[in-house]
DNA sequence: TACTCACAG
DNA sequence: GGCTGTGAGTA
């Protein structure tokens, strides 16, 4: 008989509440060094060619032929170069300052001799829309095949695949290629299929046919147990085969190699995803958490949300030991009233050194979360994606790059052009409307010394404005200049950073309007004249496209890419809603690969809802905004 | 609203 | 160890 009872299989069909269940079956997926792939495929290099991603002197990830050379995250790309010549250094793309949109410089960086061509970072910032954009274009594919998945950062995802293991179990695929299901399979599809069965008796044993199901990927099972002995086992043996067709569709379609974790829960799969590397996965079955747990890499520390100070202070604060930590809170406190009591005291005991971070108030949450961790059984819902709260855009800077209130403007102008952009592609996903209500600027000088300022945004019209953005960002960095560094014995200045950020999202539905969902991925593959969905929309850089900003059509030079891409994009909208609308004696209908297209573009003007008047475009001209603020 | 802190890749 | 974030808490 099997250890488990029907109910917890049925569970499984809700997947508000499939993650509660012991039979739940979940999976995190890591795509592996995530910008320096994003770069080696834009750029056309493989897997075998040592890419790295840049960011001013530092590298930020390191590709898997890279590594081979002994170069790792966080050295120096001096350093790097002079372990191999073979090296491919990309940078980031880049804001100028001044200016308000992005661009890569291929072969720029403070590697190329040329004294133009060194990227300093007193003038440009960081951008990393090209990541944000194909994580979407990943999650998306996710979110396609699987009914729940939660995006946990720009490069991992969390998926609940239980429904896709049921599809498999109970549905009328054949489970063992090549062979007849097992005779028990049939009633158990008619009794799953029952709404009003309660589920309250064990399941049968596993038939010893099914016991053969394969594998796919590395089962964590040091001690060389039998593979499948219940139902659990059978649903991580179909959900390994799930989890790799889902990365073999990121592979084919986006060319991204990702790592993945399936278990029980959400950190397990987490730790288990991490665990082989690159393009690999591996499984926990639940017979074996405890022994993966234990396995000398893991301590508490190491699972998610432990990593700092209150990790360390759970360890000081019980004394645990340094290593085989784990092992040692499941064996010391074997029930989780025993954990709740030791904690609490331990921190009421503590008065010598009070905790900083241990809300007394919480200490049986704590203990529980501990206590449940340890054992594998920690269980959180995969949560769906929600919409970012807030969008911040940050600067660092050294020296005297930003020494004076027009630098300031400078920067805001990169910010609004940033965030103005990022708030399109975000209303493009999700077709909603997106106004922030509130914006927020922040400077520090280089003494430490902080100030921010924030207030309410009021944009001038329906749809966000980068300019409306600048003059309030502007107005509320004018008043901190004004306070805080005007007719002072000593300046303000130089600034070490300064940001700007928006929240209070108000979310409204989107326009039905078919115009309305193009975008630049769309324009530029109808450009090109042909649709080869991912790899292509991010190599011929929306941003920056080739001949000069030249159109063919209007004969006619554009001043900047960006002044070019929206000229582009009118043309491009308007063939496509012709071909909509029956114009010209089209069918009037999309091609299922132009509506898929479509599903996938970003953004971002349409044709009725240009900005009339072409932003500024250099440094200089930010100081006109001196203006609006004459009188402080 | 102003500011600080914790955490993560 | 640099950079770019997100979110929560407090007064």
């Amino acid at each position: 008989m099997s250890q488990f009872k029907w109910k917890d299989l049925t569970k499984l069909k809700n997947p508000n509440l499939a993650f509660e269940s012991p039979l739940s079956v979940l999976c995190h997926i890591d795509v592996n060094c995530f910008y320096a792939q994003v770069e080696a495929i834009r750029c056309g290099y493989t897997k075998d060619d040592p890419v790295v991603c840049v960011q001013w002197n530092s590298i930020v990830a390191v590709s898997y032929a890279a590594r081979k050379y002994g170069i790792s995250r966080m050295v120096t790309i001096q350093e790097a170069l002079k372990k191999t010549d073979k090296l491919i250094p990309i940078h980031t793309a880049v804001f100028k300052k001044g200016e308000d949109f992005w661009q890569y410089h291929d072969g720029w960086g403070p590697w190329n001799p040329d004294k133009d061509k060194k990227l300093p970072s007193s003038d440009y910032k960081i951008s990393l829309d090209p990541y944000r954009r194909e994580s979407r274009k990943i999650f998306k594919i996710f979110t396609e095949y699987c009914d729940l998945a939660e995006k946990a950062s720009v490069d991992e995802v969390f998926l609940d695949i239980a429904r896709l293991c049921l599809q498999s179990l109970m549905g009328s695929e054949q489970l063992i290629p090549g062979r007849e299901n097992p005779e028990i399979i049939k009633p158990m599809q008619a009794k799953f299929k029952d709404e009003s069965y309660e589920g309250n008796e064990f399941l049968p044993a596993v038939p010893e046919e099914l016991k053969q199901l394969p594998f796919i990927g590395d089962v964590y099972n040091p001690e060389n147990l039998p593979l499948i002995e219940d139902w659990d086992d059978v649903l991580f043996a179909l959900g390994s085969r799930i989890a790799q067709e889902l990365r073999d569709e990121i592979k084919q379609s986006l060319g991204y190699t990702t790592s993945c974790g399936l278990a029980s829960t959400k950190n397990v799969c987490k730790l288990a995803s991490n665990f082989k590397k690159p393009d690999a996965q591996t499984i926990i079955k639940n017979s074996c958490v405890n022994a993966f747990l234990d396995n000398g890499k893991f301590e508490i520390t190491t699972f998610w949300s432990l990593g700092g100070i209150l990790g360390k202070e759970l360890i000081q604060i019980l004394q645990l030991p340094q290593q085989g930590s784990n092992r040692y809170v499941r064996e010391k406190w074997p029930t989780r009233d025993s954990l709740r009591t030791s904690l609490s005291k331990a921190v009421r005991d503590s008065q010598s050194t009070p905790s900083t971070v241990i809300d007394a108030t919480r200490t049986n949450e704590i203990a529980d979360k501990l206590y449940d961790l340890v054992r594998g059984q920690y269980r959180v819902a995969v949560t769906p994606q929600t919409i970012v709260k807030s969008m911040m855009a940050n600067k660092n800077m050294t020296g005297q790059a930003c020494s004076g209130l027009a630098d300031c403007f400078s920067w805001l102008e990169v910010f609004a052009g940033e965030l103005a952009g990022r708030v399109h592609e975000l209303e493009q996903e999700y077709d909603k409307v997106i106004r922030p209500r509130t914006i927020h600027v922040l400077i520090r000088a280089k003494s430490g010394d902080t100030h921010s300022k924030s207030g309410p945004f009021i944009q001038s019209g329906a749809k966000i404005n980068s300019q409306d953005l600048l003059k309030a960002g502007a107005k509320l960095i004018a008043e901190l200049d004004a306070k805080f560094a005007r007719g002072k014995e000593h300046s303000f200045y130089p600034l070490i950073n300064i940001n700007m950020s928006i929240s209070n999202l108000d979310v409204a539905d989107g326009r039905k309007s078919v115009l309305d969902m193009f975008g630049n991925q769309a324009s530029v593959q109808v450009r090109q004249g042909k649709g080869n969905v991912g790899k292509d929309s991010l190599a011929s850089n929306a941003h920056k496209p080739p001949r000069e900003n030249w159109c063919d059509e209007c004969n006619k030079t554009f001043e900047t890419s960006r002044d070019f891409q929206e000229h582009a994009d009118f043309h491009i909208a308007v063939a496509l809603s012709e071909k909509v609308n029956g114009a010209n004696g089209s069918s009037g209908r999309l091609t299922f690969g132009e509506k898929r297209l479509l599903m996938r573009s970003n953004t971002l003007e349409t044709p009725n809802k240009r900005r009339s008047k072409p932003k500024s475009k250099t440094a200089g001209s930010s100081s006109d905004i001196f203006k609006y603020f004459k009188k402080g």
